[in-house]
DNA sequence: TAAAATATGGAGGCATCCTCCGTTTGACAA
DNA sequence: TTGTCAAACGGAGGATGCCTCCATATTTTA
């Protein structure tokens, strides 16, 4: 069975080794860089990449998952259930910030999130809590899922361009979409 | 100067040749399409579609244009100056749809959008008025853009994704954002 | 330590992009 | 008409990137 620490020594080393090299060069080139200068950069063969990361999404998951681990942390020690619309907004704010962790990010981001990783796992379970949360106590809206939510995150951030200068807008787009999403007078800022 | 009628006659028709064609690659194969079938479908040399296209997202405007053309036109009558709130819903709604047109569109809209195409230019030109009309009229929060809107509507096509299931959410996300677009009361369905 | 199980690397086939340039064609003046 | 030349044509070919496959190498196990 080869799910967890069943990798074999070399395998383990060189499955570190690609991970580190593919967050150097997903930051310096984007999340579509080529996937052999990954394996080059890891001193690994293209080969060795793809038997460990069949596809580019589940690398790109690998890759962040410490990051949403630590999303999903934050998120859950600002919580103290007093707030619950600020506290969904709170987060879907960061989650919104993390789609520009890497250029080009945003495109896979749905993807990254429905893959098994732990951190994807940690965040999107935060994030159903937090809605939940958010409905019972009636501040936001029944008919919205969560799905709801990550598709017009990561799509506002997908829209709004590469460059640094249109994704100042992402707040403020992402601030229009949410007074649609609250009821009235709640979570409004 | 090579600026609209200076086309010599082959030019010219090569020119409608490929731009049939990709209307018909783009329409089975999705915006995404390779380049080399629509120049073969047109029974050109790909030097010459890239002469004349030399970007996938100008040949994408030019196939668009007409379409575009009358999505301008069907907002324009509409819109009897009654209900700025209701003519500018129903604009985004039109355009939102368009972005389906072809399977991938969404991803290149914002520039298509941005090319100087007859169909283009008419289009972001009615929904400029549009929303000055519903923000002259207090229907609208006086700090959307029109560049937010486009944002919005092309990230909600992308973030469904592109099978026709999901795409039944577009007008319910649509929703939830215009209802944080409008002022209390106005627009609301 | 030998056999079995795993893992490795990179050559190679494939798709697509886009440029470049020798050849062809249309426009226009004589 | 015909001659000239700017405009247009086509497609070979170089470049990049994807992903598979398998002969070889390494680790684990018994």
């Amino acid at each position: 069975m080869n799910q967890e620490g069943a990798l074999r020594a070399d395998a383990r080393r060189n499955r570190e080794r690609i991970l580190a090299a593919a967050e150097a060069v997903f930051l310096e080139q984007g999340a579509g860089a080529a996937l052999e200068d990954v394996a080059k950069r890891a001193g690994v063969g293209i080969g060795t990449l793809y038997r460990r990361f069949p596809t580019r999404e589940e690398l790109l998951a690998a890759t962040c998952s410490a990051r949403f681990l630590s999303l999903a942390e934050t998120s859950r020690t600002r919580d103290d259930g007093r707030d619950p619309a600020g506290a969904l907004r709170a987060y879907l704010e960061d989650l919104a910030a993390d789609t520009t962790l890497y250029r080009g990010l945003a495109t896979s981001i749905g993807t990254v999130l429905q893959s098994g990783t732990p951190g994807c796992h940690a965040t999107t379970a935060e994030g159903r809590r937090l809605l939940h949360q958010a409905q019972a106590a009636g501040a936001v809206r029944p008919d919205v899922s969560f799905e709801d939510l990550v598709c017009v995150v990561t799509a506002i951030s997908l829209a709004t361009g590469e460059d640094e200068a249109s994704q100042t807008r992402i707040p403020h787009l992402l601030g229009l979409f949410l007074e649609g999403i609250f009821l009235e007078g709640m979570g409004r800022r």
